[in-house]
DNA sequence: ACACTATCCTGCAGGC
DNA sequence: TGCCTGCAGGATAGTG
């Protein structure tokens, strides 16, 4: 499910329950998700207060009160809900659903947050807070897309040499992290750059980005800004919080557009779909060189 | 180092 | 109706 702006719009629903809350309980409906729970997983949460709810690229991570933090990643199909109704109480619509609940914090108020994810590919695991920059997972992450550090220069200097299609670098965390395919397709697009190009020819022999590539982290930046402001995009269930869809997928230019006129006005371009390392692209052919 | 694939898992849409 | 195939917002291990 979740890129940036979706990861950050979960992070901003969640905070107001579990920042400052103690967690009473953690049920744990199996023992795995993408990996095995840590040893021990659910009694070292118990107890523990939130002091803090963090996004970092594609991570959410709730700082607790012993040292130590919560490090959840939502893998493809994972996702949270605050329930405040009594437990035991009947949900109909949610029955099927239910199945997947696999993690379901209980917490000093009376809230519960329920971790829901499909197919699985999510995680959560415990690092000590002091560590968390050094931790395999985080070392190796490249620049948040959102910060001054993405920027023309960053992009020539990671570009530079590379053979490998503009699009998949892109898609890589540790040049930028937090952009995933809905994202980078919608930024190539504002930038007006083919996905196919190779990304070292996005840069000039002094090193420079090209006129092209100068467009593109204002494009990535503008394009994730919107996402936020809509609540992210809402696929199949990706839902705020409080149970709203966010509301940017009728705002794709071309992400899952295939056949479709190219929204750029004067263009006669129709949006085509490829696939590259084993991923859909879509892009217009037309005004995206 | 780099580029590309196969893979984990479930659900859903589309074709027949 | 059902059965089959392919595809889905991610990230990694493994291959040349």
């Amino acid at each position: 499910m979740p890129e940036l702006p979706e990861v950050e719009t979960v992070r901003r629903g969640l905070a107001p329950a579990l920042v400052s809350a103690t967690i009473e309980r953690v049920e744990l409906r199996r023992h795995d998700l993408r990996f095995p729970f840590p040893e021990r997983f659910a009694s070292r949460l118990q107890g523990k207060r939130v002091l803090d709810l963090r996004r970092r690229a594609k991570y959410l991570i709730a700082d607790l009160d012993d040292g130590h933090s919560l490090i959840m990643h939502l893998g493809m199909s994972g996702s949270f809900r605050i329930d405040e109704e009594t437990p035991g109480a009947f949900h109909h619509k949610r029955d099927k659903n239910a199945a997947h609940d696999h993690v379901i914090f209980h917490l000093s108020h009376g809230k519960r947050v329920i971790y829901n994810d499909p197919r699985r590919f999510g995680y959560m695991l415990l690092i000590a807070t002091h560590e968390i920059d050094e931790d395999k997972l985080f070392r190796g992450l490249g620049v948040e897309p959102l910060s001054d550090a993405l920027d023309g220069a960053f992009l020539a200097h990671a570009f530079r040499g590379r053979a490998a299609p503009v699009k998949s670098l892109l898609l890589d965390q540790r040049l930028i992290a937090g952009l995933g395919n809905i994202y980078v397709c919608e930024a190539l697009y504002r930038a007006r750059i083919s996905p196919l190009r190779a990304a070292g020819s996005l840069v000039t022999a002094s090193r420079k980005p090209k006129a092209a590539l100068a467009r593109l982290p204002q494009a990535i930046k503008d394009v994730l800004k919107d996402a936020l402001k809509a609540g992210g995009s809402s696929l199949r269930d990706h839902r705020q919080i409080d149970g709203s869809l966010g509301y940017f997928q009728h705002s794709f230019r071309v992400y899952d557009r295939e056949g479709a006129a190219c929204p750029t006005p004067g263009c006669k371009g129709t949006i085509a779909r490829v696939v590259q390392s084993g991923r859909s692209t879509f892009y217009c052919p037309r005004c995206q060189k």
